[in-house]
DNA sequence: GTAAATCATGCAATCGATTGCACATTTTCG
DNA sequence: CGAAAATGTGCAATCGATTGCATGATTTAC
């Protein structure tokens, strides 16, 4: 049923030499092994007959698919879309697909799913987890194949990864509530399981001795998912407790707009008297009011590192010629659910 | 530096037998051809040695990659992600993997995407294409590959297509409004370039006919983008020209969301004094004030849906087999944007 | 003017899995 | 018991492109 496609050796039979050479007449690289004149009859041939190289074939020879993976907890998880459209912007102009995977961060599924992309020949994988450590993509790198992380470090290895400085943007968002002159300032911190969750939270008691914040452990309340309805939970669970606050450092945007709904349904007024804060700068955030004062971090240049990275180990280079680390810089966005502390 | 991979031929040394009967021994099909023993024998092998087939020798040989393209204009608009979640759900537990492409509504980028797509020899593709025409996906079909779209259809083709209840969504807010005893109502327009700008205007004069509402031109605006920018400048359009209105209805969420921002600037209360409703009921709508009345539209459904046909697209049947149009239905969601006529 | 070097192209193997056909063995049945 | 049918396995071609090597033609060099 489907038309058939015109492959090498329908351009030899019209021009009268061998595959080989038309595969050469093609190549770029080996062109120039190649007469000008012959190199033309065929490549003008290749064109007016459509042909399309086919990459299954070329791939089974080569080992190379110009393709890649990429694995990602959650596509609907708005933090994404932009890393993937970064890490396009970077692969797609060199002729490179991308084939993409949600983990749903389910251990299992990331190992079914490595296993979907290396059936296919993916010649690297960009892999935007949010597990704290899985051993199936260090081994998939150990065997060899060039794999960048996203968002995360995986320990005891030498692959390289691509983070959002969180210390800093932790540390920046506290000081800024300090000099708002709050001190009794809660952290609502994501799950523990993930990365993010834990480094965030450790980034919090580290700049908290930094500036010499006294931390009160009864203050710091940890969700168990990444969303609102967590948030509310635990902003719930810290007015419970008794203890007074007038700040609220929330590990990300989600649990921030939680907290402040919870705020305005017990008519606490932010930022007047509680000031909350969030971490992403999720898209539409300017939409919702009060305006979130949050941590801006760089999606799409995360992805773009991240493509950069891996076209590297791509191209031959070993873990050794590139930076394990990049780190990419974060920016305080300051609108208005902060305020000065009552 | 890569690990080698096991092959059939690494088994049949293994197990003492042809590397055909290996192939075989594998195939769930062909299983039954096999001697029993020799079978478990086979498999115990495999399993032990951590064979993993290579699907690029075999789509080289059999045309099929277990693989499917998915053409969306942009990851980052928020009605793609739930869309792709809803193709996934479908395909991935038969072992399918998507490649998925934006094609930023470029036609240009489209034509050089599916054959990116085509290239890399994918079953079907997917397309929830925006443009109103475009050939190069209808000859792609012509040729014989399966092909499905999603939220447009392709005039003159027999190209299967899954679309949502826009006309009726539109009718049932409009009717909507009229119970409330609006009268004089204006619409914000989509993009016409885009098929949903063009059906959701369409759709807005039919059943303005239906309803026995008069449709004051001046009343209509045209965005040229779907986005809240434009939704304001559609407002301020809107006001300028004198005309009294007491209700908008936009072609889409963000629209509404620009023109509810401009009324607040403005002093002027959504709802009390002008009722402003949307279209696609997108995420953390419900964050944002006055909570936005709207239609939803089956996002995840639409992928499922269309994923499902492509899928009988994929095993054999017919353009003629399937039921070239699918229309899902929508549901008003009536919050708070809306209000009884002042 | 001939040997050597250079160049353009063809040949054939290869990547790994699939599959039609042939062959050998076993089973069935008259 | 012998021929026919059924069964299990091997052989080899195939998918399309790539590439090391061989070959023949041409140029260069002495």
């Amino acid at each position: 049923m489907q038309k058939k496609r015109i492959t090498l050796k329908d351009i030899a039979r019209e021009t009268g030499v061998h595959v080989s050479t038309v595969s050469r007449a093609l190549d770029p690289v080996e062109r120039k092994t190649i007469t000008e004149e012959v190199a033309k009859k065929i490549q003008a041939a290749a064109e007016s007959l459509g042909y399309r190289p086919n990459r299954i074939a070329a791939g089974l020879r080569t080992n190379r698919t110009m393709t890649v993976g990429v694995m990602i907890p959650d596509i609907t998880n708005v933090i994404f879309p932009p890393i993937l459209r970064g890490i396009e912007s970077v692969l797609e102009p060199l002729g490179y697909a991308s084939i993409i995977v949600n983990t749903d961060s389910e251990r299992d599924r990331e190992i079914r799913l490595l296993d979907v992309l290396r059936d296919r020949g993916v010649d690297g994988i960009i892999h935007a987890a949010v597990l704290r450590s899985d051993p199936s993509i260090a081994s998939a790198a150990q065997d060899g194949l060039p794999v960048v992380t996203l968002n995360r470090k995986v320990e005891d290895s030498d692959i390289p990864y691509v983070i959002n400085d969180e210390d800093a943007g932790i540390c920046q968002m506290l000081r800024h509530l300090r000099e708002l002159g709050h001190t009794r300032i809660a952290h609502i911190a994501g799950p523990q399981d993930l990365s993010t969750g834990q480094l965030r939270l450790a980034a919090f008691r580290r700049a908290a001795e930094d500036l010499d914040t006294e931390v009160d452990e009864n203050l710091i309340v940890v969700a168990t998912r990444f969303d609102e309805q967590e948030g509310a939970r635990c902003l719930i669970e810290l007015l419970a407790s008794g203890k007074t606050f007038t700040a609220v450092l929330c590990a990300n945007d989600r649990l921030a707009l939680g907290a402040i709904e919870v705020l305005r349904e017990r008519g606490i007024d932010c930022p007047r008297q509680v000031s909350v804060t969030g971490f992403n700068d999720m898209p539409f955030l300017d939409l919702i009011r009060p305006k979130l004062t949050t941590v801006r971090i760089q999606q799409h240049g995360a992805g773009r590192a991240a493509a950069e990275i891996l076209l590297r180990l791509l191209n031959g280079e070993t873990a050794d010629d590139v930076d394990i680390e990049t780190i990419l810089p974060v920016e305080l966005v300051i609108r208005e659910s902060t305020a000065p502390c009552p």
